[in-house]
DNA sequence: GCCGAACCGTAACGTACGGTACGGCTCTTG
DNA sequence: CAAGAGCCGTACCGTACGTTACGGTTCGGC
């Protein structure tokens, strides 16, 4: 089992057929929740159990490469930092905010969250953490330099960056992702999504926007 | 076991010794997360599996009533409206932020709500709408009667009294939740939880307070 | 064409756990 | 004190599922 588990974990990412393995994986994940079995999945993929077992060591190993190739699938377009107005600043934040509630809003998204907060609540909180690396953390130090860039640029005024995001980050999820994972049905379209995402901007620039027009200009 | 299950469904709360049985379900939640086993449930509150059965139905009737009589621990003090000014409504707002804060960041809390997230990810979907119901939306009627009465007061400005406890509601949750479900090490103090109830307060009042001043006076 | 490696499909194994049955103890009621 | 109800402790049953084992097939290299 060791020795398997290690097949995966070091080195190169998965080959193409362990991709369409894990996406397999990730298909059943959004039907049948954490209680998807191993035969489920051998089934749905079109392999052996013994390949399963050979690739990933054992269903933890199975779900944590199924985490991290889903994480691994989101692209993230770098902001450029240039000639940064509150034009382009708004739009970036909005950007962010919208890019976010799409994702934690998408089926896929909350079927993995649902695997990870129960396998957090056990001893093995590797999924948990991953999760949050992947999600949260990263979203903070993505957004992070834009903030401080609008720090620099006089459009934004705040002490502490992690605070702000945490602050835009509120704004932005507010009660969704908790609402989602506890099954309620709450329909988002792409407008509704647009609209949320303007709103906690402009709210957000209105609690931390500077008073006093751009520093430099 | 339907009729077992209606033993405990209708009419009035648990008994003394049905209360005690689920307390210990309540800690051993705490404890093992949902891999608690009935045969475990019964050694700790030292009844017989057979008890088990009859008061509650089956594992999830067990479930179903312990987050109920979680819910029904707390206990909420009306807020009165009278004599609503800016201070006596800033402490309101800070009393539900940092009592909302408080619940959320309990063990207790973060396992029921564990427990609910994996059970809305099944068929079952009882228990999310439950923590639900008892959680978010309880506390989102509570509080919106306060903000309509700052809102009669002149005290607060806002269009949609559900939008703006969703916009409070973020500003107090951040990400607060979803990190502790997601196995996050995060020490709130009693002091760390009041400043970020003042904070959050602040800011709402920043984005929602009225800006003319007080309507009557 | 032959060999070994990789892999598929399936059968088999072991175990953990939900749920049930039962013997014995205690306590109430008449 | 007798009878019965309620409950404890434990043994038991059935099943689902993680994990392993194995026979058969495909395929690349010699």
């Amino acid at each position: 089992m060791l020795q398997a588990v290690t097949e995966m974990m070091e080195g190169e990412g998965p080959t193409a057929r362990q991709q369409d393995v894990l996406d397999a994986v990730l298909r059943l994940l959004v039907e049948e929740g954490d209680r998807l079995t191993m035969t489920a999945v051998a089934r749905r993929a079109s392999c052996s159990k013994e390949t399963l077992y050979k690739w990933f060591g054992d269903r933890d190993g199975l779900l944590t490469a199924t985490v991290q190739w889903q994480a691994s699938k989101v692209r993230v377009p770098p902001v450029d930092r240039k000639g940064l107005d509150l034009v382009s600043l708004t739009a970036s934040l909005e950007r962010f905010a919208s890019d976010w509630l799409r994702v934690i809003s998408s089926d896929t998204s909350v079927a993995l969250n649902r695997v990870a907060v129960v396998h957090a609540g056990s001893d093995k909180r590797d999924l948990g953490a991953i999760v949050l690396e992947r999600g949260r953390f990263a979203l903070g130090r993505r957004l992070k330099p834009v903030l401080e860039a609008g720090r620099e640029a006089g459009l934004l005024e705040f002490d502490d960056a992690e605070e702000a995001f945490r602050t835009f980050f509120g704004l932005v999820a507010r009660d969704v992702q908790i609402r989602l994972l506890l099954g309620d049905r709450l329909e988002l379209t792409d407008a509704g999504i647009d609209g949320d995402a303007a709103r906690a901007t402009q709210q957000f620039l209105a609690l931390h926007g500077a008073k006093t027009g751009p520093k430099a200009l």
